[in-house]
RNA sequence: GGCGGGGUGGCAGAGUGGUCAUGCAGCGGCCUGCAAAGCCGUCCACGCCGGUUCGAUUCCGACCCCCGCCUCCA
């Protein structure tokens, strides 16, 4: 029997079983979406990678999928510690567009390269914009319990009011206190944060709404707390996001609901926190440092084209590390998964399809690697051993598809790139095949050597010759 | 300063108390007129010092170094 799924929940610091709440429903998964106010580089794919083989995972153990992401397109400042422009805003002064513009063509950016690298779109796609009237009502029952005060600049939770707050980052409070670098400004306590920011006065945002508070917006951590309430409820299944959202995002939607349910003792203290397991993925490094936005100049999927990559190479090369480790990014690293990439492909296309059955054995071996917290880089060597071992042919493409329903290599679907050579570079072509059959070797490497400086190369068949780009990397 | 995670062969990166990660690169071979592509084979490793053990890269302790968070951040 191949092993039960088990996932590591950043709540417990442990990998435990994966039990769904409710057998009768799917499983409910939110995960924190983009800010609209720049492209996302690749850093964040990697996040959004995870999970999405989360995703594949899930489906693979059988389980229906209910996946809810929202998009920020209004309230994330600048800064955490509550000061600073909203960068929607910001964006929209650099670019000359209204700040509705930007966050639309940056949502729609986002969507493309989600689709260029494979990654499924969720079941509801939410953005914050459309549910300032949930964050109202939910900041008004966090107020009514108690949670909450009005500043000069805005409403804001009290965090020192529960007993445990930062539990999912083992925060230490004294000691943030102590070592906390920024002004706190009106605030009480160096982790409280904004619930609503109100418009200063005399100044004017594009974005802005009537509240019971002042007129204002949203702060950040209340946008995902009142979706996630609004789709899957007070008490669901998996929260996913990147490692850098433990401490204060995630901590702070915790807290929000806890807030929120202060005044219902019916329930239990252990569905007080949201999601039953809370999963995030590392970082990508860039050189053995961190790929930062704000670090000015990042990588964009854009970037991948640029370099001649299929952007699936970086999907391939995210499932080469594990979502718990972080993977240092180099484009040494990406070549070589992309050559790793083509390699699998043209094994998988060598081989034409029969309609035969995965192989038992391989696929039993494949489910214990993913189900234990998603080895994926296992699950790779698996396929590597399927895909070069001693099983029939129709049976490892067989199970390399039933594979790749998790890896979303988009094996099946993929053709051979036909690259359209120019007359003259199919010229020199013919020209050297007719050399080749009149055994005239000295002009068949002439033009050959004509060809590669052409940047083409020319592979002989037996019954012919195939065409190919010759891979040059810029340096 | 506080909290957390690491140091594995040329690169990326899994994992384990005593048989192999895997991929890329390298090397050797097959194939080829020669190549390319492909296939087969193969070298190279567990930061440092102690301890436990028949045996440690894997467990324990000290040390050195690196990275992330506590500003923005996936």
């Amino acid at each position: 029997m191949p092993r039960p799924l088990a996932l590591y929940d950043t709540w417990e610091r442990r990998t435990r079983p994966f039990e769904p709440i409710d057998a009768a429903r799917p499983v409910g998964l939110y995960t924190c979406g983009p800010t609209v106010y720049d492209y996302q580089h690749i850093g964040n794919f990697r996040t959004f990678l995870f999970e999405d083989i989360l995703k594949r995972v899930l489906r693979f153990n059988g389980y229906a999928i209910r996946h809810v992401m929202n998009i920020t397109d209004v309230g994330h400042l600048v800064s955490d510690a509550d000061e600073g422009e909203d960068k929607i805003e910001k964006g929209a002064r650099r670019t000359g567009k209204t700040a509705w513009e930007v966050a639309e063509f940056y949502t729609q950016a986002f969507l493309d390269d989600m689709r260029r690298l494979n990654i499924e779109d969720p079941t509801i796609l939410c953005k914050a914009t459309d549910h300032i009237a949930e964050q109202v009502a939910f900041i008004g029952e966090i107020e009514r319990n108690g949670y909450a005060y009005t500043t000069a600049d805005g409403v804001y939770f009290d965090t020192s009011r529960l007993a445990d707050y930062g539990h999912l980052a083992r925060l230490d409070i004294a000691g943030l206190e102590a070592g906390r670098r920024v002004e706190i400004g009106e605030k009480r306590h160096a982790t409280d944060f904004a619930l609503w920011k109100f418009t200063p006065a005399g100044a004017s945002r594009q974005m802005e709404w009537d509240a019971p508070w002042g007129r204002g917006f949203p702060g950040w951590h209340i946008e995902c707390s009142a979706m996630a309430q609004k789709y899957l409820g007070d008490w669901f299944d998996i929260h996913a996001g990147g490692e850098d959202h433990i401490p204060v995002h995630h901590t702070n939607e915790i807290a929000q609901t806890e807030a929120r349910l202060a005044d219902r003792p019916e329930i239990p203290s252990a569905h007080r926190r949201l999601a039953n397991f809370w999963m995030h993925a590392y970082f990508l490094l860039a050189n053995d440092a961190k790929m930062a936005k704000s670090a000015g100049g990042f990588l964009r999927v854009a970037s991948l084209d640029e370099r001649g990559v299929d952007p699936l190479a970086f999907r391939y090369l995210c499932l080469t590390a594990h979502y718990r480790s972080q993977l240092n990014f180099t484009w040494e690293a990406l070549d070589a998964a992309a050559t790793g990439l083509e390699r699998l492909r043209q094994g998988f296309h060598a081989i034409s399809d029969s309609g035969a059955m995965p192989d038992p054995a391989m696929l039993e071996r494949f489910t214990d690697e993913i189900n234990d917290d998603l080895n994926l880089p296992r699950a790779l060597a698996v396929a590597w051993e399927t895909l070069r071992g001693d099983l029939p042919p129709a049976v490892k493409r067989a199970t390399l598809a039933r594979f790749d329903q998790v890896f979303g290599l988009g094996l099946e679907t993929w053709a051979p790139r036909a690259d359209e050579a120019p007359q003259d570079v199919k010229a020199l072509a013919e020209a050297r095949f007719t050399a080749r059959h009149a055994k005239a070797w000295a002009e068949a490497d002439r033009l050959r050597a004509a060809l590669h400086a052409a940047g083409w190369e020319m592979e002989d068949r037996t019954d012919g010759y195939a065409l190919k780009r010759r891979a040059e990397r810029p340096a």
